[in-house]
DNA sequence: ACAGCGATTGCAACCATTTGCAATTGCAAT
DNA sequence: ATTGCAATTGCAAATGGTTGCAATCGCTGT
């Protein structure tokens, strides 16, 4: 974790603290092949640290999307992943009909956000959409 | 409801049976002031008729969304809310810091749709839109 | 090293929504 | 009008996530 120094002055400085359920709840979203969801991360750690609560597990993800570290995102199947910030930024197109996931870069939706910005002075926050819809396949 | 008689006709071409519980969860939501929860519709309707059960209300919901009838959408407050589709289609942006909910014109993401149709031949369901950010007095 | 205080945690209860299943009911054929 | 059967409902349990509160713990100043 050479990155876990910024991180750690970041928390800091905005006055919270450092406990080891955040410092590993931290640690298994960066680690994360990629969107985990809350369960698998609170599992994970249990397995090897059992001193540890599921609403500690959302608190900390809450705080974390705060911080600017993590996004969620609802892909449509009940639940909502998470993803470490550090490893890039990108949307999702959801088919509702064969459940396809296609990645989509982050450019799509820049004009969208100007759009927002000039008509409406409205800054959105579009970090980690999921869009629904029909793929190329299923139309 | 002059218009009934289409939504009958539509159900029961489709194999769908009309029930009471039906024609009141969709009275219900075409005569509301706009935007409304399943737990409003339950209440709305038991106060009149007592045999309804909550889950019917939210499997009616989801039959009317998969017959076009209504859309849903949430605005961040922890429920979802439901919105005749007869009442035009609109999207919301919400402000995180004060709350405020700004109504958008459908052709705001028009572009966007176009663009996932061109370049990933993806037909997006942007049907009742919630994009959240920061308003003009919260920046 | 220790005390004090506020931040954080665990716990249990709660909330909105979904689901499995048995009982009921709408509707088509008779 | 009656029957048969699949669609629908009610019920109760389960799911994912949130919240209030008392107990605990990290950090700052001594």
């Amino acid at each position: 974790m050479s990155q876990s120094g910024d991180i750690i002055r970041k928390l800091s400085k905005q006055g919270y603290r450092l406990t080891p359920q955040r410092m590993m709840i931290l640690e298994v979203v960066e680690r994360a092949d990629s969107h985990i969801s809350a369960e698998e991360i609170y599992t994970q750690i249990l397995a090897r640290y059992p001193h540890l609560n599921i609403s500690t597990v959302y608190r900390t993800l809450e705080l974390l999307k705060e911080l600017g570290l993590v996004t969620e995102t609802d892909l449509g199947d009940g639940r909502v992943r998470y993803h470490s910030m550090k490893k890039g930024r990108h949307h999702h197109l959801v088919c509702q009909k064969c459940g396809a996931i296609i990645d989509l870069d982050e450019s799509v939706l820049s004009p969208l956000k100007v759009a927002l910005l000039r008509e409406y002075k409205f800054s959105a926050d579009l970090r980690h959409l999921a869009i629904f819809g029909r793929c190329a396949n299923c139309r």
